[in-house]
DNA sequence: TCTTTCTTTGTAATATTATAACATATTTTG
DNA sequence: CAAAATATGTTATAATATTACAAAGAAAGA
């Protein structure tokens, strides 16, 4: 699978992330705004977890108001419709990397270079939901963010 | 497994977690002070998690000093140690319910009665290591909480 | 088209969570 | 005891997030 700790075509993963969040929002019937595509840009561009606050820092530069709700009701809108993940762990947001497809998100987390990988878990099944299951919990949404090294600075050097 | 969703002796819990985690302290050669003490107490006491600033007016109360670092401070030695949990996605703490047992802990978060259980998975195996495995990135530490009904609120009462 | 309704945006104020920095006190170690 | 390490007291502030309400714009029905 495509963790992301690679090299890729940047330009193309933006635009082609841009154009699919636009086809899902026509499709759906939402607007797909102005403030909304640019924060979705943003994330797509960035390639990495960014706060709300460095996105509101963008949005200035771009002309777009910069109040910390107009950040943050873009991000709404990109979470819940699962163009956009909130990593808990950093309080950060980050472009969803395999957009359109509904699936529960999980995420490896650098502590030294700070990249995030996003992979997928089976929701269904695994060690989690079993004990969800026996204890009678209706799992809807689960967090998983593993920290550690990526293989990119296991290799470059030591810590 | 027990996964805290029914009737306990509460009373019993509470100052056995404290005389556990007492004795983890003196075998370590760390010291248990009043603070560190006392918000483990009110963790456990409480049975949720709680915010940090809860338990600085907790401390209040008590006669400690409440400033945020007081509580901070104790928070991340009871952490540290593996005595305390921090809910990511709440911002909040909670005891740890297999004080003294090296553990993967994973969490059930009631988003009705917000009630948290914890429960432990493996690390070493299942689909996250897996797929880190296979990418070369190395698993230090796993934030994995799932949120979702619990037993008591599915039964109570329709949503 | 009109007008009603729903959705989105603008803005100010504030709430919540968390840390930095530095002085002082206490405990442990040699 | 002196030195070093650890823990606490305190002020200030940083970083993250939400509430509330007014205004503007888009969508839907008559």
């Amino acid at each position: 699978m495509n963790l992301g700790f690679h090299k890729h075509d940047h330009a193309a993963c933006i635009s082609e992330g841009v154009a699919r969040a636009d086809a899902l929002c026509v499709e759906e019937g939402v607007q797909f705004t102005p403030v909304r595509k640019r924060v979705l840009e943003l994330l797509l561009q960035a390639h990495r977890a960014m706060g709300a606050y460095q996105i509101l820092d963008q949005l200035r530069e771009d002309g777009f108001k910069h109040q910390p709700p107009v950040a943050y009701r873009a991000l709404d809108f990109l979470v819940a419709r699962g163009f956009a993940h909130k990593i808990e762990k950093l309080s950060a947001f980050i472009a969803c990397a395999n957009l359109g497809l509904h699936h529960s998100p999980a995420f490896l987390i650098c502590r030294r270079c700070a990249s995030v990988a996003e992979t997928r878990v089976d929701e269904t099944s695994g060690p989690l939901s079993d004990v969800a299951n026996s204890a009678g919990f209706v799992i809807e949404k689960a967090v998983i963010e593993a920290e550690g090294i990526c293989p990119n600075c296991l290799t470059d050097q030591p810590e």
